[in-house]
DNA sequence: AATCCGTGGGA
DNA sequence: TTCCCAAGGAT
């Protein structure tokens, strides 16, 4: 049983009324991403931002929009050069989508982002609050938005029971962002809650008396701040193992790019076997006569829902003649002495660096 | 509806 | 150290 809440219109005008002052006096203004606002710059701040940190998309923010300035830009680059500028961020079918999406822009909307949200939620990688970021950020049209800044703001604010990733959570929160979006201002207001969230309604330690609503707050009223947004049940997640095979020749390592979909979809990775005994026949597949092999320190790379222990096995090779490395598609060679140009997981760099020093 | 998909920072 | 989880969306 979860109750619902009702919000008056007068309740909502004062609501808005606080943050937009508030937004004026301490919001932030001057993020990469907040100048020169557009559709297109804001749409690939908004991808960034899924589930990531500002400080962490910064820089990436800064080199991705210095390689592809234009939604053209971006539709005519290879996929690998695109999930290149994802390298270590992690959730990468959202440059998978955003090069997918850009494609379409390109071709169905003469490279114009859409304006309308029934057209932007269409697209790869944008769901309702994404697509009503864009087009309120950046044109300042009427719609709400529900990013977990928000979502814990009036959690807070109307003690919503549940948590995040939950459907019941979203369903109670939705209506509520809808009734407090005012038409006037929405820009201003949409980047006011998410500020509110990332600055003063944070998971821990609120600073409740720097905020706009204190007064109307339900979970301030009560002195439980604490215990909205509600815990997740904590879960075990699982250990996994894996062996990663690196044939190197000189300053060569051989990779393979990973099928589309699943963990680091796209990317380029080593090869991975089960056991040692399956490496002699990786290597004769390859064409590649094994000189000697050096079994790295095993590590271990923690993702969201399962552990997994990496023992990277570096085995120098030569090229047995006669043998185009045939694939040019699934296999490449990655040469240690130039930039990479491609996607690679951080546990990839990681190794990388490991065989460098 | 719950799970899959990364990574690094903060407590 | 270990644990939680952040400007979500797709399935």
């Amino acid at each position: 049983m979860t109750n619902t809440i009702t919000i008056n219109q007068s309740s909502a005008n004062l609501f808005a009324k606080q943050v937009l002052a508030w937004y004026e006096k301490r919001g932030r203004k001057t993020l990469p991403w907040q100048q020169n606002k557009t559709p297109y710059r804001v749409w690939i701040s908004e991808i960034m931002l899924q589930q990531t940190q500002v400080a962490t998309v910064i820089p990436y923010y800064e080199r991705f929009m210095a390689s592809f300035p234009t939604i053209s830009d971006l539709a005519q680059a290879e996929e690998d050069a695109v999930l290149h500028h994802w390298t270590g961020l992690g959730y990468y079918a959202r440059a998978r989508n955003l090069h997918k999406t850009a494609k379409i822009i390109h071709q169905d909307f003469q490279g114009k982002f859409p304006e309308t949200i029934e057209q932007v939620i269409e697209l790869p990688g944008i769901g309702r609050s994404t697509a009503g970021a864009i087009l309120s950020l950046s044109l300042n049209k009427h719609y709400p938005i529900l990013d977990g800044n928000v979502k814990r703001v009036l959690a807070r604010c109307y003690t919503v029971e549940g948590h995040n990733g939950q459907a019941k959570y979203e369903k109670q929160l939705w209506p509520i962002t809808e009734a407090l979006t005012p038409a006037k201002g929405v820009a201003q207001f949409n980047q006011a809650m998410m500020d509110l969230g990332a600055m003063i309604c944070t998971r821990s330690k609120p600073k409740c008396d720097e905020c706009p609503v204190e007064s109307g707050c339900l979970a301030k009223q009560g002195d439980l701040q604490a215990e909205f947004p509600q815990k997740k049940p904590k879960k075990n997640i699982p250990e996994k193992h894996t062996i990663m095979v690196i044939p190197k020749t000189n300053a060569q390592l051989l990779m393979e790019k990973r099928p589309p979909s699943g963990i680091w979809g796209g990317l380029w990775c080593f090869h991975e076997v089960k056991d040692i005994a399956d490496i002699p026949e990786f290597l004769k597949s390859m064409h590649l006569k094994e000189i000697e092999r050096q079994q790295l320190d095993a590590f271990r790379h923690t993702f969201s829902h399962f552990h997994l222990d990496i023992t990277p096995i570096v085995v120098e090779c030569e090229k047995l003649p006669s043998t185009q490395i045939n694939e040019k598609d699934a296999q490449q060679w990655y040469d240690m002495s130039k930039q990479s140009s491609v996607g690679l997981a951080a546990s990839t760099v990681n190794i990388i660096s490991k065989i460098i020093g």
